[in-house]
DNA sequence: ACAAAATTCAAACAAGCGTTTTAAATTCTC
DNA sequence: GAGAATTTAAAACGCTTGTTTGAATTTTGT
């Protein structure tokens, strides 16, 4: 085994620094990164990577250890990359929690119209959905986590209720799925509803749709009964 | 080509007949039915579903002409067996609109919760979503798009709209969105909210918030205005 | 400028995949 | 029960996969 020890390929755990000459391995990251978002992780090749990133076939094992050493450090950069920080950005500004929810759901909504560079991230995770692996606990602790406790936060306040409560999180809940319904079953929806386009107008029209949805109950139980009551079916 | 015209077993698209002494064939569905759900159509090698299925390595490419073949009949076979038709009949029977939702929110939980046999032909459609097979549309056509028209249906109703309407399809979407979450994302919420375990009394409890927050903004809009009111914020 | 390290390259490797083939066993029909 | 069709069986085929190899090339340190 002569090259596998030498330089600061092997090792996946860290991506220690970037260098800038350092370009065949940036070119690695970019290439799969987009072919691993379209494809998967098992549909896509080391052959078709090193095409795309105009290297040699032996690039993929001397850089990142193999395939999955790529794949992970991959997932990293795209979690990074993604415009999740301006969504974060959104919620910690300052106004009424309303105002708040309304921009969140429409910056969450607009960082997943078509597919420039961030829907890229949002397929690999809906590849880790269906068969997770190892990345995606780097996926919920770096990107998803701060979202969602941001989320319980803004919902816990609205409600006053703290945002460790069951309530709180089940509303917090409501609005994603609203929101990441559209991300997910998108191509189920366009057989199932053709004239919605996903156009940017449309997008608006549906982040506008979940906020009032959402509010409707939020801001009816801001002022009303703290209990859970449900037994208020009228029949 | 000697034995590839002669029987029942080519022509994925109809699956004609049962028959009862047809062992092997129904048990390379069961077997591939597990391994698909679990690993994936790419994951799972046909030498795997014939070893569990106690079937020869050519018994795939016999009975259905290739390992997609044995794909889409299984995935057929899974959405029929899939306890839809429960869901089905809870939106066909008689009541007031809101209770029929109630009704419907919690059979459609309750039809995922543990692994039983269910949730099989539901990580088949995950993978769909992530990577869409042509059996795509035999699942869209045969499962999804019947309890679609039908939520379309009872929103419009409640709404005093055409199914069709744009408003109508955003409510169905907002409501069909908060239960697929706990589908899709149970993976995930297991990460970020650990107390929530999926039991019997916790998807009672889910499905009983999912109705009361929808219902807010459903009844709220039902005897209110009709227009698309959405500047209507009070800061 | 020169040696040493790092990187790239073409080629080959072993393993696993879906599929095909050929023959034997089984079932069905008359 | 003989003969034909259907179903199983074992082995191999052709191909693609990720990975390794060892030499050529470029970059780096002094």
């Amino acid at each position: 085994m002569p090259t596998q020890k030498r330089s600061r390929n092997r090792d996946t755990g860290a991506s220690v620094q970037p260098i800038a000459s350092d370009q065949t391995r940036t070119r690695l990251i970019d290439a799969a990164g987009e072919l691993f978002a379209e494809l998967g992780f098992h549909h896509t090749t080391v052959r078709q990577i090193c095409l795309r990133a105009g290297a040699n076939i032996a690039a993929v094992n001397y850089h990142f250890r193999d395939k999955t050493g790529l794949y992970t450090e991959v997932v990293r950069q795209s979690m990074r990359a993604a415009r999740l920080d301006a969504v974060r950005a959104v919620f910690d500004q300052d106004g009424p929690p309303e105002d708040i929810l309304r921009a969140v759901i429409k910056a969450r909504l607009e960082s997943l119209r078509s597919l420039d560079l961030s829907d890229w991230h949002f397929r690999i995770f809906a590849h880790e959905l269906a068969k997770p692996t190892p990345a995606m606990n780097v996926i919920v602790n770096e990107a998803i986590r701060p979202l969602y406790s941001r989320m319980c936060n803004l919902i816990g306040s609205m409600l006053r209720l703290p945002p460790e409560h069951e309530r709180t999180r089940l509303c917090a809940h409501s609005i994603i799925g609203q929101i990441l319904f559209y991300a997910f079953a998108r191509s189920v929806i366009s057989r199932l509803a053709p004239e919605m386009k996903m156009t940017a107008t449309q997008i608006n029209l549906i982040a506008d749709h979940i906020a009032e949805f959402s509010l409707a109950y939020l801001s009816q139980t801001q002022r009303g009964p703290t209990k859970t009551k449900m037994g208020g079916k009228k029949r």
